[in-house]
DNA sequence: TTGAAAGCGTTACCAA
DNA sequence: TTGGTAACGCTTTCAA
């Protein structure tokens, strides 16, 4: 093992001119070393000397200074703000991520809460990324988008349930969610339907597709949709069960699992048989979902594409100025089990 | 509303320079108008002009350049992995960024999943932050350190289970959790407590000491305490519930709500009386325990500190170099309910 | 095989 | 009140 300093050397930042110095060669070896480059022959001895040097004196690259001399980075942005996004946001997210990371971009999130959409605009072009992809709970404007591709963003992306004009967009269409579970109560005998809607901020743009798509979804049909709102806690959905049986549902489409274990939980208590009395269908087939009793029947969803997110950002990277591209990223497919 | 510019120009990205050309002015006194300098006075109609021209040519400053000029720069960075890390990690993490930022730090997330400890410091260190606030899931080795401190960072923090050798660390102390749960149970009689351990990967490092916080606190007690390991699955729950009373124990405490309610249905379903035949216990007071029948017993962890972390980090950036301070962010109490 | 020098976009100092 | 200039750390072309 190497000696490590011993004090943490408060003094400067050592550059690659120090390396150089204490090599005894120019900064230029030093850069064409760090950096592996093929097109100029370094001699290896000189080599081992550039890197024992750059170990001794702890140099690392500045990645700020390589980028403003190349003129570009391979920076991508990640905003993100800090609510709840559903269990396949965080998937996709996270293969994004990793996806990006394995085609050599440098993936930053960057938070945003309560920045408007303008103001987050501009405080992401000054980190100048190559590409941009933004939830969908982060408002995009036209000239927000105006200002990253002026800063050089070759791909501002918008990732969530609702396509961005003038931006790519990578769709989690919720209505469908929604579609399939009024499908799928009508189709049991059910005629009044409520959505859970949840109270809680920053649910809405997930929420109220999933209600759109509810309603859709009953158009033909001589059927009843109604939402009604619910804060995720115990003595709301207490509230509500009290007076279930004036609102004379005869189903309910909870926004997720989550909700809708809280309500089952809470109509049980009030003496109404689920499914029986009011069928009951969630969303996102949580482990929790089959430890219900009964047990709890969900709308699944499931990743649309199998090509890799990673691998559509960098097309879209390399062919900028493309035009706005959709894809769509979700399946959705009822589980049923006993609570409908 | 403003003319916005409608052909998203491929071509090259304004600088100070085409502001001050387009404004008639120098760079500099571009840079006074835009950065708002008090210490030089630029009249009221120059810096007028100057920021008509930069609207019009939607020049953003480039926040790499003004931070190799400036020598250092105000990135906070919060290095991440993909893997759940319990609520109240969550809670820090959001209270820490949003608090950075209202200090004007620029606070930026990085993944660095899948790279060893040394690999991640050296890519942490070429983005040159101020100061890096570590999860305790990535390991921070005094090498690592070094070469964090050597690249100018003023401050490298640890945010986790434990700390860390030669860093400043945010403690939380997963242990009093363990030991508070086994002080409940053995309060109530039980002597023979078993302590169900994910076998996801990742949780180690938060399961690990409330296992050593339950050992100690059986430590003089006549009372056995044993790991069980289990996969959060159902059939992995059946399977354990099956051979349940082979192993004898007369209570559990469960790494965590979700764990315990996997674990109470499947015991539940194999005819074990609980909390009768075994008392249960969950941690981090979840909504779901309360939905729970029995409803569940827990460990609520909250925050110790009224201090808010960002202010924290902020004096440890402007006075650095002081010795490596620990700060304990975990209070534990038992939340007494049905199962136990 | 190596070195000298220019230039990326900023800002701070010093003159005008 | 404003403008010229140098410097931050790095890479890359051109010359030696």
């Amino acid at each position: 093992m190497s000696q490590l300093p011993n004090q943490p050397t408060e003094g400067p930042v050592p550059t690659s001119a120090d390396v150089a110095r204490l090599a005894g060669v120019s900064r230029a070896t030093v850069s064409y070393v760090m950096s592996g480059s093929t097109t100029v022959r370094i001699s290896e001895p000189t080599r081992r000397r550039v890197r024992a040097a750059a170990t001794e004196l702890g140099y690392v690259p500045h990645a700020a200074a390589r980028s403003l001399r190349a003129g570009h980075s391979r920076t991508v942005l990640l905003p993100t703000v800090d609510l709840p996004a559903g269990p396949l946001h965080h998937h996709f997210l996270h293969e994004l991520e990793s996806g990006l990371r394995g085609l050599d971009y440098t993936v930053v999130q960057y938070g945003s809460t309560g920045l408007d959409a303008d103001e987050a605009a501009r405080a992401w072009a000054e980190l100048r990324p190559v590409a941009v992809v933004a939830p969908g709970t982060i408002p995009l404007t036209p000239r927000g988008i105006s200002t990253l591709r002026r800063s050089g963003a070759r791909a501002v992306i918008t990732l969530g349930p609702r396509p961005v004009t003038g931006a790519h967009a990578l769709v989690m269409d919720q209505r469908e969610i929604g579609g399939r579970a009024v499908a799928h109560l009508l189709a049991r005998g059910r005629r009044r339907i409520g959505v859970i809607m949840p109270e809680e901020r920053g649910l809405g743009p997930y929420a109220e597709p999933r209600l759109a798509g509810a309603r859709d979804g009953a158009r033909n049909h001589a059927a009843l949709v109604e939402p009604v709102p619910l804060r995720y806690e115990e003595d709301a959905a207490v509230g509500l069960a009290a007076r279930w049986r004036d609102l004379g549902f005869d189903a309910v489409f909870a926004y997720d699992d989550t909700y809708a274990m809280l309500l089952m939980r809470a109509l049980e208590d009030a003496g109404v048989d689920v499914p029986g009395e009011t069928a009951v269908i969630g969303a996102d087939d949580l482990v929790l979902g089959r430890l219900l009793r009964p047990r709890l029947s969900t709308v699944r969803t499931e990743p649309a594409t199998d090509q890799p997110l990673a691998d559509l950002v960098d097309r879209l990277v390399r062919r900028p100025g493309a035009a706005p591209e959709h894809h769509d990223l979700l399946r959705a497919a009822v589980v049923h089990r006993e609570s409908s």
